[in-house]
RNA sequence: GCCGACGUAGCUCAGGGGUAGAGCGUUUCCUUGGUAAGGAAGAGGUCGUGGGUUCAAUUCCCAUCGUUGGCUCCA
């Protein structure tokens, strides 16, 4: 037999039989290393572990336990022992995908019992069984016919589907564990006893191919870690993450509530909450004012009219609130801010000497947003927009498109927001016309002045086509609350079509009338949208700038109430938000009331404090810090809060 | 909107065809204290809403509303 060369990792060369494996390579050299092998890795390609090897030269890795990639080969296994145990508990049942995520996988399966708990601990029984049956997992590759023919004969048609579309170049594979045989393409583990540490997570509908007109399906979740420690930490996360969740905390702390006879995605902002709007709303107004940007309001209600020339209500009259009567006219709760903005522009004639025009407002709006998408605050029926569209010229474009960008770059800064993504969304062809407004130059030209735009600022960006606005391409922000949740936070849109359709325009140098262009933006997103984020980002503990109670004193006995009294009223004086626990309770009591409640300053006030005009400082996290003379305390929580800081 | 789960006191949750339960919170009283829970007593619920089955429904069935895990959507 040939032998031929490969190089592993380390660089070492080694000589083998051409076709042997990458496990024959891992037992030759030790058994533990052989036992924690998962796959391989040949020429950067991951391949399973039996898989021979014929390439002369290859780069060769054997991928253990411990790499992420073998991770998401156990993710991708389990999801194949989840379809068979379905399959042997359910033989009618069709599966159609099974792919791995980041830290779970799932898998779509049709069939015509609901999964509910009870079924998922039965499933979860049947795999805990058939791992612990140590079923070899081999891979087998197959012509599109047979391919074909063998899944049509078992009724898979989703998995004819699917191999109907695999490019006619591409190999057909499969893999087998005992009688199941699943479309795949691979890698797996070599057998099920691999897959040790697992669990079900739950169940929950997706359309096929998730296409709203096909088949719903159902989607079971599940896990799978190499080691129990890891699967336990794992779900002690989740766990976590449910601590931090907005709705939790939002209640907790009697930040915002919802109630049923106000109607759903409708907030209700306590007066918690509503410190931390008016603190968002300064920040705004002052950074704004800095930008030169001028404040404008609108009404709530509009009529039809106006959203027709604009284009929402044809692109998306179904999540607007449907339309009022009056006096025989219809109107609608506005869905956004732009038409009106529009309007003021328009009121009052605009030369070139006034561009760019700012126009901002945080602009109520609602949207229909279909019941089944509601969530918390994140996605809610009306909400407060960190709004401002900017008029300019198109000299003036890269200039205040990067300026918004700076922006956002400022208020991350803020509030230590580190992980963002920027997300240059840019039409496709096919849909102009249809979801986007039929200006293929337009958008060609307007794309190139935001990439440029960008380029030039140094701001790194993804570009994701099909994405954009109806009338123009659109900078979408993505964050992720510090519980992993993921969503757009900001939107910077340029608009080049509906200024035309308002006739918006400005007189330039040679006294010609030209149509400007349009930024929409909203770095602040909206105020439910940005608290909720905030919340899950502090986890609750929010700096003393933003945090509703920012001071609360405890007085030792009722003794010291006077005292505290004349306290707070120094500190009230000062904008400081505080507040006196009073009751007949114990220091420890207070303090512990405190902490839950998350009040970043606690000051205890004694016969000690009283006689020298004095407080006893804790704070948050910090826990005592000693006597402090309020003469130099109340300054220097004056300044923490003025300059924002993150504590 | 679609598929699944859930809805009992202000909050977190237990219960179950026949006066409705706990812990925390709240109120009152006692206690007057030094860095994460002092003590006692009391108040508080048409068991989300509407129908049906039953001698009897908070419990079983149906519908509806709301919340929620996802899917789809997001100007």
């Amino acid at each position: 037999m040939k032998e031929i060369q490969i190089k592993l990792p380390d660089n070492t060369i080694k000589h083998v039989e051409q076709g042997s494996t990458g496990g024959d390579l891992a037992r030759s050299i030790g058994e533990g290393l052989f036992r924690a092998s998962i796959a391989a890795k040949v020429d950067g390609n991951l391949v399973d572990l039996e898989s021979p090897i014929d390439i002369e030269n290859a780069n060769v890795e054997l991928i253990t336990n411990k790499s992420p990639e073998a991770h998401e080969v156990l993710l991708h296994s389990s999801a194949h022992l989840l379809a068979q145990a379905i399959k042997e508990l359910y033989p009618h049942a069709k599966i159609a995908i099974g792919p791995a995520l980041a830290d779970r996988y799932y898998y779509d399966i049709d069939v015509d019992i609901s999964i509910n708990d009870k079924e998922l601990e039965k499933i979860e029984g049947k795999m805990k069984e058939l791992a612990k049956q140590n079923i070899q997992v081999e891979r087998v590759e197959l012509s599109r016919n047979e391919a074909l023919e063998k899944f049509k004969k078992m009724g898979e048609d989703y998995k004819v589907e699917i191999i109907s579309d695999i490019a006619v170049e591409e190999t057909i594979s499969a893999y087998t564990q005992g009688d199941f045989i699943d479309l795949c393409r691979g890698p797996h583990v070599p057998s099920t006893g691999k897959i040790k540490y697992f669990k079900l997570l739950s169940s929950a509908g997706a359309y096929w191919r998730g296409d709203e007109s096909n088949k719903m399906l159902q989607r079971i979740y599940g896990t799978a870690w190499f080691t129990k420690e890891d699967l336990n930490q794992f779900l002690i996360n989740l766990e976590e993450a449910k601590k931090r969740d907005h709705r939790k905390l939002g209640k907790e702390l009697e930040i915002y509530a919802f109630d049923d006879e106000v109607g759903p995605g409708l907030p209700l902002w306590l007066p918690n909450g509503t410190v931390i709007i008016e603190e968002l709303e300064n920040l705004a107004k002052e950074t704004e004012l800095k930008a030169g940007y001028s404040r404008v309001r609108t009404p709530h209600l509009t009529k039809g009219d106006l959203y027709e020339k604009s284009g929402h209500l044809d692109h998306y009259e179904d999540s607007m609130y449907p339309s009022m009567d009056v006096d025989g006219t219809s109107y609608y709760v506005k869905p956004m801010n732009c038409p009106h903005h529009h309007k003021i522009f328009a009121a009052v004639p605009k030369s070139y000497r006034d561009m760019p025009v700012r126009l901002a407002e945080y602009g109520t709006c609602y949207r229909y947003e279909k019941s089944g998408q509601l969530f918390g605050l994140m996605r809610v029926r009306s909400m407060q927009m960190n709004d401002a569209h900017i008029y300019c010229t198109e000299d003036q474009f890269k200039d205040e498109f990067l300026k918004v960008c700076n922006m956002y770059l400022y208020y991350f800064d803020i509030f230590g927001i580190e992980k963002y993504q920027m997300r240059l969304s840019l039409h496709d062809k096919e849909n102009l016309g249809k979801k986007y407004v039929d200006h293929p130059e337009l958008w060609i030209k307007t794309e190139q002045l935001v990439r440029e735009a960008l380029v030039e600022g140094n701001i790194p960006f993804e570009e994701i086509p099909g994405e954009a606005a109806f009338y123009g391409p659109k900078i979408d922000v993505q964050v992720w609350s510090a519980i992993g949740r993921e969503f757009t936070l900001a939107t910077n849109q340029v608009d080049f079509a509906v200024p035309k359709r308002f006739d918006l325009v400005y007189n330039d140098e040679n006294n010609k009338e030209q149509t400007p262009l349009c930024i929409h933006r909203a770095p602040l997103g909206t105020h439910e949208r940005f608290i909720g984020f905030l919340i899950e980002h502090f986890g609750g503990d929010f700096p003393l700038w933003l945090a509703p109670r920012q001071v609360i004193i405890l007085p030792i006995s009722d003794k010291y109430l006077g005292y505290a009294e004349n306290l707070k009223s120094s500190m009230l004086e000062n904008n400081i938000r505080v507040s006196i626990d009073a009751r007949s309770e114990k220091m420890g009591a207070k303090i512990r009331d405190a902490e839950l409640n998350k009040i970043p300053i606690m000051l205890i006030a004694g016969e000690k404090e009283q006689n020298d005009n004095s407080v006893s400082l804790r704070r948050r996290h910090e826990g005592d810090l000693g006597a402090r003379r309020v003469d130099d305390l109340i300054p220097e929580i004056i300044e923490e809060i003025k300059t924002r800081r993150r504590s």
